[in-house]
DNA sequence: ATCATTATTGTAATGATTACAATATAGGTT
DNA sequence: AACCTATATTGTAATCATTACAATAATGAT
């Protein structure tokens, strides 16, 4: 998916010094593109890096944001999630099975009224539901 | 804007119990449309009920919420916010003063592609960046 | 008036995130 | 290569919104 040296290459693009620890958080990132939070990350990596600090996680991904590496997205409102994929998409929260989608839309569509004279820099659009997998199992459990 | 029998007529219509905290908290979310946050509620009402406690400010929105009566809304993900108007509508929020705007829009329109299977039960819409006030005050300042 | 149900209160706990200071590392300069 | 400064990492403590929980109070039906 992502070897180091293509995240040493895309840090070093972005101007952010390819240290270990985050050549290692960014391929996470590349690896697990379900929106991860800085939590799961922490878990996941310090298996294999046991000095690891939380506050290490929460810095690289706070640097990764700004320098315009990842976006950060919170849906619920309890944990921030990150996401490497920087094409412009929706998100679809299954409030059965926690999972978050991509969709995609056309954002620009969108028709408003009310926003004459607003600056708008980012559109975040949230669906929730059920997604097939839970809609299925809930279906056979009832019959 | 909503007196007190109005609050209570409101409450038993959704078969919530109305007391005197409960009206307190309605009328406030209904005089103040801007989406406050519990600590907000708490502090302004605080004054008038020295011996309200957080906890009835949060059971009591969290029963709002659960009977209809508001939504909730956790844009930033920092705090969750309460919103009385329950028609649909999108929010804009601000980055420089804070504030966040309801705007209109016709949220069925939306084309998707990907949601096919999925359950859609809500739609939000957050758009953020400057608000005409802030962007006025800031061109002025170039100047 | 009695009694069971429901609401309120206060305090303690939780959990994600931030603040901060000490230590370690990286990369440029001599 | 050794040196030095800027930057990154680490660990711990603090913060802040929210929740858990148990005691007390109020409500509404009988
Ligand atoms: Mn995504
Ligand atoms: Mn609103
Ligand atoms: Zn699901
Ligand atoms: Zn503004």
């Amino acid at each position: 998916m992502m070897n180091s040296d293509q995240a040493a290459t895309l840090l070093k693009q972005k101007g952010v010094r390819p240290s270990y620890q985050r050549l290692r958080v960014l391929q996470y990132l590349h690896e697990h593109i379900g929106h991860p939070t800085a939590e799961e990350i922490f878990t996941a990596l310090s298996v294999d890096i046991p000095t690891l600090s939380r506050t290490t996680i929460y810095n690289t991904l706070h640097t990764f944001v700004s320098y315009g590496l990842v976006n950060c997205l919170t849906l619920d409102g309890v944990e921030t999630r990150y996401d490497v994929v920087l094409q412009k998409h929706g998100h679809f929260k299954c409030h059965r099975c926690g999972t978050i989608f991509n969709f995609m839309m056309d954002v620009d569509r969108i028709e408003t009224s009310g926003l004459e004279g607003f600056v708008i820099e980012n559109k975040n659009i949230i669906f929730t539901g059920i997604c097939p997998d839970c809609s299925f199992k809930k279906t056979k459990k009832g019959e």
